[in-house]
DNA sequence: GTGGTCTAGACCACC
DNA sequence: GTGGTCTAGACCACA
């Protein structure tokens, strides 16, 4: 269900954290869905399990999941689809303003190509 | 003319890598200007030097700015020069709007997050 | 297992970069094994870590290895699997050979500059 | 007659030094001629006298040039245009040597490269 | 004075 | 324990 890739550059606690929103985006985990226990999922990826635990604990300290002693941990009522969907895409999109900041494109082209977009402007047109 | 946020968890030497970068896509910075000194940058910004020099290190080993020992370091002629690599990030940056805009972000936080990049925020920061 | 020459002009941080690049041509060092601690490294050696963390910082921003704290650096899967590129090299190579030949180069010469550069000599020493 | 590359990383006496040589492998300089004055030359290239200075001590040092106070400096009787060409052909080929090492060419590959070419082998030959 | 290298020693994030 | 970052301070090559 949750992989990691243990060459990256990006830490795998890290990892797990974006897992489970992207498994909320998707669908494949719903509000009060019970997430794996941090031992099991641990064992499961055959990682520390304290590096789970801290995964959890930034999940929960943003508020997308919430845990309670003895049961587990679900995801949060307010973390729906919708909100998950977006707020990665939200992520994404500064990932790709700051790549192409890092290629040239000046701050002026960055806003007019939102505009662009927003305005009904097709992202295929010639630029 | 350089800042640095000491709080972020971005390395102080990244920050002043993409500052430079930045300040060419903003256009202050042209081809053959001449960048503070070492030493003067540091002084300025209360940092040790050595942290300037990698910074610089980094920009002169990637191509964007050249440094002769005795003289200083300038921007590099061949930077922002590549006109056909700028086009493809723009149109690339264009599709990353469009999907975002499909996937419920508003024309508002995708205009912040271009402001956001451009003004030195940082693509992995938790939203 | 690597050595570096504190007599020459070259940095202890290069030799080491090339150290490292010269054990896989020469087949000591493949994808995936673990190279020798920063630390370890450095005190096998006698010098300071922070050089021989400067070579590795350099060989995995080039792609050459990969590094992640808590558990190591190890040469990157990548490295040498583009034969294409290694064919194109030795294509160059040859053409260069050549060309000195013609130029009154003797095969000794040849030979031993080829031993030279692959035991660690600096292709910028005065001859 | 000389020039230099002030956005070269390459120290401006070293391209001093090495457009000597390539002069006289050139045939443009001959055994005895006399080479322009430290003064001459750095007014007239821009730089300062102590730059073209160290570039004739070394040439001096090396034994490609001599030098007579109030006369000025020559070039050396045993430094013919066939020596200055095998020289340059044989730094030439370390460079050539090198990068393809470090594109990841074995030891074995390049020797026998080496060996082909001087065994009639033709550079175009497939591989 | 300029950038480049190196040392010594410290702290942090990660596993 | 591992790599990554930063400081403080030193020396060198270059112009």
């Amino acid at each position: 269900m949750f992989k990691v890739n243990y060459q990256s550059r990006v830490p795998v606690y890290k990892q797990l954290y974006e897992s489970v929103l992207r498994m909320v985006s998707l669908g494949v985990l719903k509000p009060n869905d019970k997430l794996p226990t941090v031992r099991a999922l641990a064992t499961d990826l055959g990682i520390n399990p304290n590096t789970v635990s801290k995964a959890y604990s930034m999940l929960e300290h943003d508020g997308y999941i919430y845990s309670t002693a003895g049961k587990g941990s679900f995801i949060a009522e307010s973390f729906s689809e919708d909100t998950a969907t977006r707020l990665t895409a939200l992520r994404t999109l500064k990932t790709a303003v700051k790549s192409s900041m890092l290629s040239g494109v000046t701050k002026e082209d960055a806003l007019s190509a939102v505009e662009d977009i927003y305005n009904g402007g097709d992202a295929d047109d010639r630029v």
